[in-house]
DNA sequence: GATGAATGAGTTTTCATTCAT
DNA sequence: CATGAATGAAAACTCATTCAT
């Protein structure tokens, strides 16, 4: 209660309380899916009284469509690895640069087991489908962004680029889903043959 | 009314009311996921009062274990239909005669829907994972049975050619995942790419 | 069905049938309990179909009512094997002599456990608590009139001798209620110890 | 409203409502006995939703187990009766003196039938027998401690005064049992044999 | 006599949500 | 802002009982 603190805007310190609960949601969620995640463990989660968390979220439902809001679509991590890369090169040697990592990525269950948890979520509540689909297009825009600058292919135009893109993405959503039915897979030969898909896309128009 | 007559019915009659219930828990799966579908709408979609549901499935579990067992591997229609085609060709022809099909199936936001719920379940769930993760296997060796019947592309042994499947039932995994967020996509453009990243998989060792 | 085992009354074989369900009913009702036993499993342990019980006892408050009243009163089997006792001496001697095995049987879990849920059932169940009685009187007129064939102690009256016989019953319940608490403790010293309250209660007048 | 006066009377309030419940459920019991009172009962006996139950016991077992803990065993009464007699004189006399209640104590059908609920519930639930036994010791070692106090007869030592008085104890057990049975005894008749009793087992060694 | 499929009310328990403080 | 007591409508599951065969 200094004055300090108390100058701070009321609303960043709501907002901080707010990511707490968001924060507390996504481990309960990742652990025990949205249904087995009561709204008493999630508060007791985020340090404060179920009660006092519908100040933060109108309903359950407000906090799961919070987190897929949140959540960042598979790309955006490789994405901005790219764009943080100064090593240079082509598209196709930037983007191989960084695959293991994704692999790697689609590979922990905590990542991946949210990730089903909403995709289920969007299959049958459109609320959260629409959510995930604007942060998959900001995070499309952000690619082609990226790839325009570093020089696309030679015989690619944007829409070719967008449509192959969108595989990639479609191919690491599959290593996501794999890792569940054959989480032991062979990491060096996933990610060689991940590696020769995504040139097969980008190298020939 | 000989026993033989009575006999037979009699377990048939069982077997179809078992097969009655995996249906309607299928449907109401589908549309409302796991945890939102009781068991007092699964048994009256199955035409059953919910005490008698548990004649044939010792809890709402064994359910979603016989739903798993029952719901086919993503390739399995595939290599179904390549083992049933007759105009034969090499592998990859034959494949990607079918791909397009393949595609089509996991925009069914009915077959997708079970698909996810039935993977989002597998995360947190090792039962089902454990059901999922046969199935995967017995497509698996249907489909390099069939390969090397076929004959498999030069340069490419067993183990290699195991390696490469699991890619492409990856890709379609990634495909069912993705019509959640992008159900209006290209049909014509995303088959075209799938096929370009299975030949990749297939036409170099 | 031949023409011998038809000439069998049919009484005689239900009687048999009804007493595999007692039977079967104690065996249950001493493990789980009156609630803990549902008519299914009682019928399977009995060798017979839920359905078919009901060809012998009305309902399961029935089957409660039939084993109370095949249940002994705890004295029931003292009485007989002073009654079968050929050795001889007065009634003292003559009880003392099977006080010992009348502790171990009220130390025995299952005889204790269904006495327990009996006397339970008749303290909030009028008919049971009927039934009981009754059995209790037969067995109580047993005693007696052995006490009178064998001699009953100077000085006392009929009236006097049941009283006393009637702390007698009492203390073995007691016993029966102790096992439970006290499932450990020493018989030696209990049998001694009931041995001289029971002959504090039959010789002096 | 002062943080001192509001933690206080917060938790004694949480602690009253606990003591609703396990007032209203010996209530229950005593009238249906623990199978046959529900929650939805008990909660309504108790003021409170079902649900809130569950806020201070975690299921109905605990609730049992509270009550079997707060139920004191037969004798404590006795004993408490004992230590507060001014009239002094010795342990037999002491004694002696409280058995008329004792036994009447022991003919209220109430207690009767809450006390055979909790025995036939140990005979078959560990906790709870664990639980009875345990108070058991407790009000053991006071006899012994008081009887030290006002000195044992002559010819004993602590360990055959405990095992006399355990049959003590037996014996008021039995005639708990035995009230459902003979609801109806003559008062007087048992009260002095129980004395009697009593006495050859504390007056000779 | 005998079966076991079928029912539906009832059980314990959980949980999102509200509200007095 | 913050608490946590309180609700009541579910949920999964059980079971005595009935009945067509």
């Amino acid at each position: 209660m200094s004055p300090a603190q108390k100058a701070q805007p009321e609303s960043e310190r709501g907002e901080l309380r707010r990511q707490q609960v968001l924060d507390a949601a996504t481990t309960c969620f990742r652990r025990e899916g949205f249904h087995g995640s009561s709204i008493a463990r999630i508060s007791r989660a985020a340090g404060m009284s179920p009660g006092h968390l519908y100040h933060y979220f109108a309903n359950k439902e407000a906090i799961v469509e919070a987190i897929a809001a949140r959540e960042e679509n598979d790309l955006a991590e490789l994405v901005r690895q790219m764009e943080q890369d100064l090593e240079g090169g082509d598209l196709v040697r930037r983007l191989t640069r960084h695959v293991g990592e994704a692999v790697e990525r689609n590979n922990d269950p905590d990542h991946v087991g949210l990730m089903l948890e909403l995709a289920a979520e969007a299959a049958r509540n459109s609320a959260v489908a629409q959510i995930l689909r604007r942060s998959d297009r900001v995070i499309d825009a952000r690619f082609v962004d990226m790839a325009l600058r570093v020089g696309i292919p030679a015989g690619l135009d944007e829409a070719e680029l967008r449509l192959r893109m969108t595989m990639i993405a479609t191919l690491f959503n599959g290593l996501a889903m794999r890792s569940i039915i054959d989480p032991h897979r062979d990491h060096a030969a996933t990610v060689r043959l991940a590696e020769r898909m995504i040139r097969s896309l980008l190298e020939q128009p």
